[in-house]
DNA sequence: ATTGTAATGTTATAATATAACATTTATGTT
DNA sequence: AACATAAATGTTATATTATAACATTACAAT
């Protein structure tokens, strides 16, 4: 049994491949733009790739930005859900770790009788070198 | 000086109506559907009318559905951040209120030295009566 | 080998949202 | 009231984001 990120096929590699070395979350008409020279033609081919990307935990969506970030930590448990801090200024991204989240939330779910299943946060503000700069 | 939401002008009073007697969120589109017998032709329109509710805090957006949900808080203070209870089952929509979201949400921030400013939240899982039936 | 599942390639189209610009309405000031 | 100006409107066109449908290919498991 290797891990899912072995078993990628040769799409979802060139789109998680884009993904990690970009510094900012693209979008996917950005990046079927920047890798129509490795064969992909359509977008269906890239929002496939990054389907079976987010289903595996590789990459995450920012609803908010419709746009996708490629995971940092290894063996994320963020299949489902994601907590980020974006910088309004120079649009970068940080995904928050901990599931001091996942009880956090849960517990303010049951305030409202809510049965608490996954969650999206994006919390938004400077980052620490826009903050210096301004 | 009046309410902010006794200024709105007839298109905008024409969404805000129309939301308000929702149980659910919905989609711009929707809304232009539902609408045009009272004039309302274009989807700009309703966009426009949708851009100043969100401004004034009547309604908020809930960016993973693209949908649109009118706020029930009396003078709501939500006009940046948000912060929702979805149920994946039946799509109701509850807003959760209090700020120690807002200070919780800032300790998590200062953390990653980063300065908060704004959220969203959206919580997925099952409301009261999905959990019963279920 | 064969069978089932997943991924691919391709074309077309659906769904969501904004640009540009001319016109009208409302508001505040003299 | 007359004017200036800021906001909202109406309209057409277009940009952006995402999925449907269907035929084909790759590939792993019995």
């Amino acid at each position: 049994m290797a891990l899912a990120s072995e078993n990628l096929t040769k799409n979802q590699k060139t789109v998680l491949d884009i993904l990690e070395n970009s510094s900012e979350p693209l979008k996917a008409y950005t990046i079927l733009f920047d890798i129509q020279k490795k064969g992909i033609k359509s977008p269906l081919q890239v929002y496939r790739a990054l389907d079976k990307l987010i289903e595996i935990g590789k990459v995450h969506k920012i609803e908010s930005r419709n746009s996708y970030v490629a995971c940092k930590h290894d063996g994320c448990n963020a299949k489902t859900s994601t907590s980020f801090l974006i910088c309004e200024n120079c649009d970068s991204v940080t995904e928050l770790t901990g599931n001091n989240l996942f009880s956090y939330f849960s517990k303010q779910a049951e305030k409202n009788n809510f049965n608490y299943k996954k969650h999206n946060l994006e919390i938004f503000g400077l980052c620490e070198n826009c903050k210096l700069k301004n």
